[in-house]
DNA sequence: CTGAAAGCGCTTACAG
DNA sequence: CTGAAAGCGCTTACAG
């Protein structure tokens, strides 16, 4: 059921060289030529071997994308799952496949694995190590980086404005009144966290209402176990300390505190408003519903994507950073009404 | 920076062939020979082309996942991402490489486009269309379903004892004392929903308590936000209705109505329990977490990337189907303790 | 133990 | 407008 351009160049009666040109559309060819070749290539269901056209073409209209993982698999994660997502959509519409990898100790051998793979360019997301990336600055293949912790010059780099988000999410709880936040920091090392945290904590400065050492607890991961975990360990303090309101770096903990908090009977918004950050789908859907600045994920993955074509096909690529603009959307958990409150 | 097997066997002057027994390990070679060639094979970083190997061999090590998508992306889907995630996790361990693709209305597009690839397998999840399947068929790629709902003979499957699960758990609203429940029914067409109502249903009627034609609402999705619509709908109906429980096809749906449930401050479980199916990471994080059955979302991924593999390398495959044990997993929505409640 | 040669399935100048 | 030939970077009998 395998046929090759030779088969079809048989069957017709014309030279391989023609059936190429038939197929590319490029150079003449007589209209009789053409439907006497497209005719058997219907037949026989012909698909072109893509690994040979990538083998002279020196193109194989593949890029990878490489994903960190700390402890869990990558894909179906909330913040990560969504960039690759729009990663697949704009990559399937321009006629790119897509090797997905996720990544962890095996850092080096993966990126091998892609580099082996001839793809045409990679996504970087999230915590590559470094010398995965110097690895793979030796070769040829351009790339994009995407939300990561350890960019150099050059790269090109798209991430949230994380300190901007953050700042906001400060001024929108001081503006409801809050003065004493307790705040869940993700991991430091990671930029994100780390941006994050500074922001809330330079805005709240400024509006003179500084964070005290002990309402800022550094989380080891930003997992929604986390949250729990920290939130049940802090409980005494935090029910002592007259803190109003919880800021956390991420949804994931910040819904795991909110877990906690619920299931002591505390009340959210009215006890205790809560936001958090990504805007993951789950924030919407809980109950409470939570409160956070929006990443633009799709955005994100859509933009890599877009500049890694360029990258690919040789155009000029227009800016070397992408910084996109968080949003701050209001919901349950700090005050937004319930759609059907009171209603019926 | 792109270096080839020539450019080695220069250096090493020693002939093509023998850099690449070197390499590849296959055939003799003396010490002496394999050092020289190894020290500059370290040297120049060089890579093999994989493309090229691909070429000769008929064998690019690499797999192809197809995920039926109805209206979102479907990486990031609690479900289905969790499978590819143990798809990724198994194929990386044996060296493969994997395309994802997933797909809407451009269904034999898509196919077309792993064909070309040479994929050496390719593993289908979900509804992927007849049409599809029957063009993958005309090619020698061997390929696994997954959860699919239109497999035939011949076909390996890989799905969940849907029926069996749902059986599980009305034993056991049953068992606790449940003789009303309202059913949230997900598409009726997909072999999965299907199922768990029919199981559901049959397993209340072997009680004797069957289900009234007016207690089971049919979904047009199984999603969140049609699990709280419906509910929404239905309210004044539930409330009226005197049911005691609640069960949903999926989790998704479940946590949605009970979202709707909290917001008029139904109390869960003491006033309704609620089931869903599936256990997606949601459920146990949700606050009251779902109780729900669990379906072995890894173990698929696993079962189908394992299979395939045989498949690829034609040894023998033992069964032509593969059905996996559900299990009940108790949580809060029927009346789990909170692990912290009333301590400290 | 090693090298020359053919071939995997395409594309693309180059003649004609 | 079309065909013969070379080549993409490997692997693998086949001689030696």
């Amino acid at each position: 059921m395998e046929f090759t351009i030779k088969e079809i160049a048989r069957r017709a009666g014309v030279s391989k060289s023609t059936v190429s040109r038939v197929i590319s559309g490029k150079g003449y060819t007589s209209a009789e030529t053409q439907d006497k070749v497209l005719k058997i290539v219907q037949e026989l269901q012909y698909k072109p071997n893509a690994v040979a056209r990538a083998m002279v073409l020196q193109r194989t209209n593949n890029i990878g994308v490489l994903i960190y993982r700390e402890y869990h698999p990558i894909a179906a994660h909330p913040f990560y799952g969504k960039i690759l997502d729009a990663i697949l959509t704009s990559a399937t519409n321009l006629n790119y496949s897509v090797f997905v990898m996720t990544d962890h100790e095996i850092s080096l051998r993966s990126a091998d694995f892609m580099l082996e793979k001839r793809v045409d360019g990679l996504i970087l997301i999230s915590r590559i190590g470094q010398n995965v990336i110097d690895s793979i600055k030796n070769f040829e293949v351009p790339y994009i980086m995407v939300n990561s912790s350890n960019h150099a010059d050059g790269d090109i780099h798209i991430v949230n404005q994380d300190e901007k988000g953050a700042r906001i999410a400060a001024d929108y709880l001081y503006g409801l009144g809050h003065r004493n936040t307790f705040v869940l920091a993700g991991p430091q090392t990671h930029r994100s966290h780390h941006l994050r945290l500074k922001g809330f904590r330079h805005s709240m400065e400024e509006h003179g209402t500084s964070l005290s050492l002990s309402s800022v607890v550094s989380a080891s991961t930003s997992t929604f176990a986390e949250g729990y975990e920290l939130m049940c360990r802090y409980w005494e303090h935090f029910r002592t300390g007259g803190y109003t309101s919880l800021f956390a770096t991420n949804d994931m903990m910040a819904l795991g505190a909110m877990k906690f908090l619920l299931e002591q009977s505390v009340r959210i918004p009215e006890q205790v408003a809560v936001v958090g950050f990504d805007d993951i789908d789950f924030a919407s859907m809980y109950s409470p519903s939570l409160t956070t600045v929006r990443v633009e994920k799709e955005e994100m993955g859509i933009q890599a994507f877009t500049l890694l074509d360029k990258l690919i096909r040789k155009e000029p690529v227009p800016m070397h950073n992408v910084e996109l603009e968080p949003k701050l959307i209001v919901r349950q958990s700090t005050g937004l009404k319930k759609c059907h409150e009171g209603s019926e």
